[in-house]
DNA sequence: AAGTATCC
DNA sequence: GCCA
């Protein structure tokens, strides 16, 4: 049994149903006005197994040519990236600890066998504000490790509604999804799995 | 290690 | 089904 890594918190039904509902009422408008898309692979060109879009004046993107980064338009329609909705800048307020409001709010949308491999969130410019992960739908597995390349991991379910904050040690922990659970919630009507991440990415 | 294949 |  590994130790989780310091500043890792985990708020179990942080959400309620109606706030998850109005939840995914927001990022419904959020896809309509910034629709979802395939990322790439760096230098491969491998689509991932999830659709995303964010929110915020930055949003997160990679593709084959450019790789990771952040960047203020969309990757296919060139427009600025909607707001963040004010129900996620007042959860990150509850608890971020941090002053300033996170700048992107990346959405990831798992269906079917997506997953995400595990990796390191560190394409921003600063490291001292954590991460926010709202879980939405079905449940998912979710596996964290250490900072260092092999260190050993642990895995738990995720349902929806969880908050996750990766913050202090845990900023930098590995951490992916390794497989959704169908039909484990009836908040989304067609299924699948929504993912919220708020990050700071300027000190 | 934001991927996939393979093994137990 | 989950880990490495």
């Amino acid at each position: 049994m590994h130790e989780l890594p310091a500043g890792f918190r985990y708020l179990p039904e942080y959400l309620d149903r109606l706030a998850q509902e109005a939840m995914v009422d927001e990022i419904r408008a959020v896809v309509a006005a910034a629709p979802l898309f395939v990322p790439r692979m760096p230098k491969t060109g491998k689509p991932m197994s999830v659709r995303m879009t964010n929110c915020g004046t930055l949003g997160w993107v990679t593709d084959q040519d450019r790789g990771y980064r952040y960047q203020e338009l969309h990757p296919v329609t060139g427009l600025p990236w909607p707001p963040i909705p004010p129900v996620l800048l007042r959860l990150w307020q509850e608890v971020s600890g941090y002053p300033q409001p996170p700048e992107a709010c990346l959405v990831n949308f798992y269906e079917g066998e997506a997953k995400m491999g595990l990796h390191q969130d560190r394409d921003e410019r600063t490291f001292e504000a954590p991460v926010v992960s709202v879980s939405l739908g079905d449940q998912c597995l979710f596996r964290i490790g250490g900072t260092a390349h092999g260190a050993p991991t642990r895995s738990f379910r995720l349902s929806s509604g969880d908050v996750v904050v990766l913050g202090g040690e845990s900023r930098l922990s590995f951490h992916g999804v390794d497989r959704v659970y169908p039909g484990t919630s009836t908040l989304l009507r067609n299924g699948g799995r929504i993912n919220l991440t708020l990050r700071r990415v300027t000190p």
